[in-house]
DNA sequence: GTCTATAGCCGGATAGAC
DNA sequence: GTCTATCCGGCTATAGAC
């Protein structure tokens, strides 16, 4: 983001970047294996094989290492999807196959997650989803409820359905919500809790053509309008304060 | 809670409960002070003329220091919304005073709020909103939430009233999460964010006696009975894993 | 510009004496 | 119940090698 424009005879990253990636890779296993909190600095660095100083050369905080954690699920998450989305036309059905991928995708980092959690409810934190450090990883993952509707064969009201991807990210961020605290073995709880509440979104999205609803559709779609980030170019959303 | 039965004779907190509030109000005070982060350990044995060590006997970490914050807050609650509930028979205007209620009781936490809240999203910590030690507070705010319902001239459909509390109650939780986020002046967003969505959620409570919504009305109660914590007595919803 | 080594600050938490 | 001393780990600072 910062660097000069690297000419051709000079690639990006010589050989920096291997060591920054070490770290990372490092950082990423041994949290997988001990835990966030009891991951210290002091023992990537050994693990890796560079000083401390090092590390923190690379990445200016403890908190930073997880962005990298953030990417990579969302990478095996896209792919996990792929298939759904090729197969399944039924919205509930889709709905359904994404976030439960999600969760596969997620489970081995179940532990370490309970642990940085507290980091990315903070709104300070370049963690916090909402955050502009994480508008990479929030905009691939509007991107692919997006596909989830558009594949679908159940059509929204189609005054909802611009921002329709947002609502359906923040359901996403919901159930990580409930994951988070889900201590049932293999988080079935969660499962589960997709598994009932897909149907009933799907079902609310049909309904939003209904007349009786329309008014109520409107008030949902102006207040959406108003409050979801103007991120991932909804039409006529832009305003912030 | 873990105390013995007191005698007459004893009262329950002979001395020891002195030492306790002196530490808890010293602590909240310097807390709002220099806020969370920046208030040590150190500093609040120091300025409530302790031991760093005392301080510890009583409240196990920092954090527990503030399950005293919830009580005070929801104290201040419960006092500022008694006119509203007295006056307002619309729901819409009920809910909305009494969420407006808690921003305005909030209001002088709020930078406090943003640096503890990262506590209160770990599963761990005591101060989670679902967390046992919470428990005091959450029935609190849905006996709060029972009241607004029952002295309202709109009725829901029967066969969620049971479970309307817990999900104002919920709504209610949305509200703090985006403001504790919120960086607008005076909270304003917030504030706009319940003038909004309160006519909305009183408009779906409304709607959910409409024959074309009654599959939909089930299934969500079906799974807010099985979803919601089986707390405050409501019935038929004892199962948990 | 990348990296090491080391020494030290700070603050949450604990141990064990009194 | 209370204290003092200590641990522990995130983080910083510095000085210097390549």
């Amino acid at each position: 983001m910062d660097e000069a424009v690297p000419t051709e005879k000079q690639p990006p990253t010589p050989k920096s970047e291997q060591t920054r990636t070490l770290i990372l890779e490092t950082a990423l296993r041994l949290f997988q294996e001990r835990g966030y909190d009891k991951t210290t600095m002091r023992a990537i660095a050994k693990e890796a094989g560079v000083s401390v100083g090092n590390a923190y050369y690379y990445f200016s905080s403890k908190e930073h290492l997880i962005q990298g954690f953030y990417d990579r699920i969302g990478a095996e998450h896209e792919a996990a999807v792929r298939s759904v989305l090729e197969e399944e036309r039924d919205l509930a059905g889709r709905v359904r196959g994404v976030l439960l991928a999600w969760l596969d995708v997620a489970a081995p980092y179940h532990e370490f997650a309970e642990q940085f959690f507290k980091n990315a409810a903070d709104p300070d934190s370049p963690l916090s989803p909402f955050s502009d450090e994480s508008r990479g990883a929030r905009d691939g993952s509007i991107a692919i409820q997006r596909r989830v509707l558009a594949g679908a064969e159940i059509k929204a009201d189609p005054e909802l359905a611009d921002m329709l991807p947002q609502l359906l990210w923040l359901y996403h961020m919901g159930l990580v919500l409930y994951w988070v605290f889900d201590r049932s073995p293999g988080c079935i709880r969660s499962r589960r809790l997709v598994e009932r509440t897909a149907p009933l979104v799907a079902r609310a999205v049909a309904l939003s053509r209904y007349r009786v609803l329309r008014p109520l559709v409107r008030e949902v779609r102006d207040v959406l309008s108003e409050f979801l980030p103007a991120a991932a170019g909804v039409a006529g959303a832009r305003k912030r304060i």
